[in-house]
DNA sequence: TTTTCATTTCGTTGCGTGGCGAAATGTGAT
DNA sequence: ATCACATTTCGCCACGCAACGAAATGAAAA
């Protein structure tokens, strides 16, 4: 039961939930989650390391880079998998989700990195200087 | 997402998952469930509103009693509930509710409503004069 | 009608956790 | 060796929520 619980508690979370439905699809750098999700790197990172503690993803490093995707021995073992990605195929926000990875996969990696996203509320006058790259972030 | 995400978030937590095993095999009344739960009848009380509320269980009101199941619609729409039996049945804490349920289920309601636990770290000398029925509470 | 009592609602408290920035870590580049 | 930089760890704050007791609700009994 305690694994269970752990389980539903991980996946309870939008932004995990979000990078379960992208690592599901890709093997991802923990910076495309950042810049995918807009949130802050080691916000990013804790939600990553939550995930592999219960299992739910594995963990590549290489270099400077550590690339992460939904283990498929757990996706394998846990039917709960299916039911997920069943249950948000359709969801809008999960959409958006995967057109905005399209365009990150289709950037090179060192310039994800540098990456840095404009704060919320950010027009398009107060962006003057940003990296925003093609993002509609502003 | 969002109705998916309030059913995980409903289902995280460990009360909440002893009540949808509970009220899978049984349709109980609220001081049962108090009863089995050992929590307060407005902690339960609130648990059951928030698992009403997100579909997954039902509700069958009868004089002051409320009557509670999980919702047979909801399992069939939701494969979730499979997934959560089968990861559940070995569990030794649900199969102590499951021994303790036989118990409250052989006792008259009326004495099932009037009951009331030892809080706990209670002993066997500091019980006296509490109503604890044949429970191993102290 | 008044009383009784199962259940729910309300108000409060303490704990868990998601968020951030700053500092630490560790690896490749210079 | 030193620097650059992706990632992680740490410390902190704000918010959400599970728990309780007390009060409110509402239906049956007296």
């Amino acid at each position: 039961m305690k694994e269970t619980l752990n389980t539903l508690k991980v996946l309870a979370e939008e932004s995990r939930l979000r990078i379960f439905m992208a690592l599901n699809e890709h093997e991802l750098c923990v910076c495309q989650i950042v810049v995918l999700l807009g949130l802050a790197a080691s916000t990013t990172s804790k939600h990553l390391a939550l995930m592999y503690q219960a299992g739910i993803i594995d963990q590549r490093k290489v270099g400077r880079w550590a690339y992460y995707q939904v283990s498929k021995t757990w996706k394998q073992q846990h039917r709960l998998s299916e039911w997920l990605v069943d249950e948000l195929a359709d969801s809008a926000k999960i959409a958006a989700d995967r057109d905005r990875l399209e365009k990150i996969l289709a950037m090179p990696l060192d310039e994800v990195c540098s990456f840095v996203a404009c704060p919320e509320n950010t027009t398009v006058d107060s962006c003057q200087g940003r990296d925003c790259g093609e993002n509609d972030c502003c």
